[in-house]
DNA sequence: CGCGTTTGACCTGCGC
DNA sequence: GCGCAGGTCAAACGCG
């Protein structure tokens, strides 16, 4: 057996091992699909949408079978189903769960982008805090105020993933907006947001408490754009799955 | 100098 | 209403 069938065969045994069996809808494992170790998100995302629709019925009971394109279905169940997983296994890379519940789901409406635009787009952030000086503390705290007002709704989804390296590469160019220790768990939980401009897509990267060796990647919202790095089969990359996914 | 990371403070939602 | 935990902000810092 080749290295990497084997590396996939553990890969799978593992995400079995801690696959939450109440929520999950395992899909066979493909044997004409193989997955690097190092694969990234994107990928893995490649792969998973090869995977249904080459047999989308061998889902679980408790997720979708009618449908050929179990993506569109994730992201319709992400804003009519609230707190509800499911999770399929990559082989490679396990997609672990779209969900959209009120108590995770941040993302925030035109009035947070207005005012991140009105502080980006002035290029410095000292514009900012001159601002608020001259309005005085009250008025920044009554933006906050106004910012968490609106919020919005953001399909998302999470990967679990066996990796060496905490950031996957997944085409996109993220910057890191904070860490934090999360209760109960050895490793911190890393925040990170798409560097493109009027990209509001999020991404947390964790570590399974149980394994370490396992990335839980976490995304949050679409892109509404291409990848910026250039990675093999960058042609495809380009496509409409790309677009279909982010 | 520009860009990305670090990190403590702050804010918000949720459970009790 | 209060405390806790998760999420975000932004100043300081590092690096190329």
């Amino acid at each position: 057996m080749s290295t990497t069938s084997q590396a996939m065969l553990n890969q799978q045994s593992l995400f079995e091992e801690h696959a939450p069996s109440d929520q999950m809808g395992f899909v066979p494992f493909p044997p004409n699909l193989t997955f690097p170790n190092s694969m990234g998100c994107y990928q893995s995302l490649k792969a998973f949408n090869t995977m249904i629709n080459t047999s989308p019925n061998s889902l679980s009971s408790d997720a979708p079978s009618t449908t050929t394109n179990l993506t569109e279905t994730l992201l319709a169940s992400a804003t009519t189903k609230p707190r509800e997983d499911f999770t399929c296994n990559l082989g490679g890379a396990q997609l672990l769960s779209l969900q959209s519940s009120s108590a995770n789901l941040w993302a925030r409406g035109e009035q947070l982008s207005d005012c991140l635009s009105i502080k980006r787009s002035r290029g410095d952030d000292h514009h900012m805090h001159d601002h608020n000086r001259h309005l005085g503390v009250p008025h920044a705290m009554k933006m906050k105020k106004i910012k968490a007002r609106r919020k919005v709704r953001e399909p998302r989804f999470c990967f679990k993933t066996m990796s060496d390296v905490d950031v996957l590469d997944d085409g996109y160019k993220w910057r890191k907006y904070g860490q934090k220790v999360v209760k109960n768990t050895q490793h911190p939980r890393s925040y990170y947001r798409c560097t493109q401009d009027n990209c509001r897509v999020k991404k947390r990267v964790e570590r399974l408490a149980e394994d370490p060796r396992m990335v839980i990647t976490t995304y949050e919202g679409r892109h509404g754009h291409s990848p910026s790095n250039d990675v093999e089969d960058s042609q495809n990359h380009n496509s409409q799955l790309n677009n279909f996914f982010w």
